[in-house]
DNA sequence: AATGAATGAGCCTTCATTCAT
DNA sequence: TATGAATGAAGGCTCATTCAT
């Protein structure tokens, strides 16, 4: 994936790619020298270039970490044995959790995607499209087994996806810090609607 | 409203944030010079220090601004004399459309805050606070009048500000260049929900 | 000729680039940070790109600057009004000094101007052919006047311009510096040869 | 010969050297990182340093083969058991051939001797003495034959060098890419001057 | 002897900010 | 008020050199 990825364990790349997704989730990304990254690796500026070919791969490659994070998630909710509702709801709460604890950069996803050069791009716009494939994927059993309405799956997906952001962050709107959303309100709403 | 060096008409600082908020739009913060926003408002890079006191600053006002666009929005939804589900239809729309126009900016929001100064940050909690007021009024009404649940007000702000998001953007989850989403649509699942 | 290239006086320029030129001609072009040459000017680094786009620009401006020095030479000499012979000997004394007191930019040229970009490479070509084409026009006068032998005029510049290394080093083949290479000698051998 | 790290064989030394004149010869020193040398020897970067102490000092031994090439092409020829006139010819041929072939690594020369090192540069000097001497060997032989006017011998040399250098580019004052020196010609300009 | 991962000094370049005019 | 030349801190990246294996 690296071009110039070194052989061997990759456990390095890995303890890199850690520390760049803490750094990264403190400050924007052109906040961020490599440098610190480095430090919070615990290693030497130029060691990164030793595992990614420049700053904007390694950002690229904790956005694709990341989402590899979520669609394993999806994945593995959709895997249980358990209905379709109760599926939903852990999806929520752990996509809630995981946006949350990620917030700062994948928030800044929508703009840093256009600064990417088109390769890293696509293949970023690929992986994100796997996770919405995954949850979509939920949501169609759900609808085949008539438990949910028929709605586009991927637009559920997105709709799953963008609340679970406001549980994440616990201040929608940016404004919100005071608002205890609780996961199981927001389920509620989901599923039934507001109006009355 | 604005407490910066703002002497004189106030014309030429309004000329400084437009000419930001269209530059701004198209790329990230960090990668908009100072001077290119000056050339934009056809003057010179010093003067706009003339307004603003710094960068940061400018950028503050400019979401600052925004924020006060979002809540006309709102209190012009809130003020006409139809039914609350056309309104909150409405809403939905309008901040879709707004959200969009300006989506660069206001998805940087989120990593910004962390990065302004203290005071800065703290007016702009506040005046998106006001936003989401705005919103939470309208929904009351709709609650006290029995059209909607009565979900906490500013929770329902929060999610409809979301959807706002996800319409906005077209494509939420990153992914989803390629899925319509319909204001109508979302409109229903946010009403109904989506359980069969 | 700058990219951005400051209107004004132009003065600026001239000082940075005659500081590049006493710089460059003590160490090679990746010896000599932009920093040095700035504070040779008695300028701040970031100065230098007001006037100069790119550090490579600032180096093919003083090997485009050095080749005027060059043509204006043969040009003057050109324009006198003295026999052939004695204009040729002035161009190898002249040209001689000239490429003595530049020895160490000059002698880069050929390798560097490999590592110019195609459109800097090609101007540089074409400056460099100027020079050529303006020792040639003496040439020509001497052929036509059946002073000189008809050699192809480029040619006879070429040789001239070797020999005139040759008198600027004082030291040909990079080894001679105790060799005191008199103009008048070298002057002598390529006027008849150094057969018997 | 040398007197460096030079434990061992000393073939894979030569390797090395053989290595670095291949790839010198592209591009300029500074852009020519000593692992892309050690590729293009067949061996791990850490292993030129078992071989030479510094970049430097393998750039000094580079140029140190060069020069010892250079001389073996002189002292061949003056062994030959043919005319004067003849050596002279084959040496502008031979030494054009060689510079020619070298004419990257050789350019550099003037300059580089400048940042070498007190040691380094002196031993560099006296090689090139020796070139100069072989040389000037063959004219002396010449001048007391009577078949060379009786110029001092190291500047016949140093002329020769130069229009050897003029050959071996093709083009001379760097512009003279089109220019296509004969070897004959040259050696007429040489022989008989240019004066008619 | 050989390797190549790791290091960090050093360089080019950008850009927010200042200030003399 | 307005200008824009000048500044210099900061950051991405390269690469010579070292050293544990």
């Amino acid at each position: 994936m690296a071009r110039q990825t070194n052989r061997g364990s990759g456990i390095k790349r890995q303890q890199i790619l850690d520390a760049a997704i803490r750094i990264l989730n403190r400050k924007q990304v052109h906040l961020c020298p490599v440098n610190d990254i480095a430090r919070e690796a615990g290693i030497a500026k130029g060691t990164v270039y030793l595992y990614f070919s420049s700053k904007e791969e390694l950002y690229f490659s904790v956005l694709f970490e990341l989402a590899g994070q979520l669609q394993r998630i999806a994945e593995d909710i959709d895997a249980r044995d358990i209905p379709v509702k109760r599926k939903l709801r852990l999806l929520l709460e752990r996509l809630g959790e995981h946006l949350g604890a990620h917030r700062q950069i994948l928030s800044s996803l929508q703009q840093e995607r256009h600064s990417l050069k088109g390769k890293l791009r696509g293949q970023l716009h690929e992986k994100f499209h796997d996770v919405i494939r995954s949850i979509s994927r939920i949501v169609d059993k759900g609808i085949s087994q008539k438990q949910l309405k028929a709605y586009p799956a991927p637009l559920i997906g997105a709709v799953l996806f963008a609340l679970a952001s406001v549980l994440g962050r616990q201040k929608l709107a940016k404004g919100f810090s005071e608002l205890s959303v609780t996961q199981g309100t927001l389920f509620d709403i989901i599923m039934n609607g507001i109006e009355q």
